[in-house]
DNA sequence: GTCTATATTAAGATAGAC
DNA sequence: GTCTATCTTAATATAGAC
């Protein structure tokens, strides 16, 4: 045993390692809890049990209630957003659209808590999140609407609208995350995977859709 | 001046009459709250004052915040489903689908928050939504998926997997209301109506989906 | 039918012991 | 760092006068 204060940089490492854990594990329930139940509907109780901590301690980590939410919503953009970052010019253009869409397909796949957070968010008028959309993710998709278009004025794809495909692949992929329930519900038990189904329906919508 | 009491049935209708004129304010205002903020998110407070009518009078209409959430949610379901009950199997294939599609894009325009009401209620695990889910609307999918089915084997369409399908033209159609403020943002000011330009892309996505 | 006043509960946040 | 106990506010709902 050693003596109280000895061996700070130990000590600071241990309480760096039950900071990370705890905090991750405040995150973790807070994703569950908040794309559940939407901001106003989750509780700190609910967060704290799923946690595993109590309602002090989690307020020990994070200042309130709306930080928590906030933290998760900013440091779930790039997980969001780099799909669409990775859309290559260089690319063949209906391969890599179709890879996009893919790549979308699987966060709604792996990724729902996720989905579900943001869609509560924008539905409710994006009260937290209007300034990166309005900023970082227009940029985004002006940069990447100018390449889709290039790629049609060539010839390379069919005459589409640009940002609204964009809006198309957000919609038709997020749906399988954001309405699981009553894609699940109206599919029924016979069929309790539908994302494969999904895959290979937007697959074939989108090669219609674009290929010359 | 009458005796109190005297002329009953004329002091009913003047009851009916306000009964009326409140009870549709309380649902106009509670569909604005409720659609904007979620159920929990909503509060009487909120809707007492865009009715213009004091917190216990709306809890002299209905028991409770719960009940005026269902008369919503209930009352909505008719108008939600209805353009699918009108896909008309005598109809011409591809003609009546993009019927169904451009009926529900004018959903999404004129009634965005009735929209955002089930989307809301479903993002939250349909909690209030999965008997009729499960029952009604599963029913009327499985009709119209038998309907699309045939009109593929006919060769009337292209070969589309008919409930995948069906969910394409509400994640593609619903987008528009659910995520309004998302698609406006980013689409800039210089767009200010997104409904026109949505309305042509979804027509040619799915004549060239489904056009043999 | 409508209001003021209030009971009751739930929830975010803090104090202070350990 | 963590807990129990508690403060404070806000929200649903009710009582009772008019």
């Amino acid at each position: 045993m050693r003596a109280r204060g000895a061996r700070p940089v130990n000590e600071a490492r241990t309480r760096t390692r039950i900071q990370r854990r705890n905090t991750g594990a405040i995150l973790e329930a807070a994703l569950e809890v908040f794309s559940a139940h939407g901001f106003r509907g989750a509780t700190l109780d609910q967060i704290a049990e799923v946690a595993g901590l109590s309602k002090p301690n989690l307020l020990y980590y994070f200042p309130s209630k709306e930080a928590i939410h906030l933290e998760l919503l900013t440091g779930l953009l790039d997980l969001w957003l780099d799909p669409l970052r990775a859309l290559d010019p260089a690319g063949e253009p209906v391969a890599e659209i179709l890879a996009y869409v893919r790549r979308k397909l699987e966060l709604s796949r792996d990724f729902p808590r996720e989905s579900r957070l943001f869609a509560n968010e924008v539905l409710q008028g994006a009260p937290r999140l209007s300034g990166v959309i309005a900023g970082d993710l227009r940029a985004l998709v002006d940069e990447k609407a100018g390449v889709i278009s290039a790629w049609a004025a060539a010839g390379r794809i069919r005459p589409v609208h640009p940002r609204h495909l964009i809006f198309s692949i957000w919609a038709l992929t997020q749906h399988y995350a954001d309405f699981d329930v009553q894609v699940r519900l109206v599919l029924g038990p016979a069929e309790p995977d539908p994302f494969p189904e999904a895959g290979r329906h937007l697959t074939a919508l989108f090669t219609r859709l674009l290929a010359p």
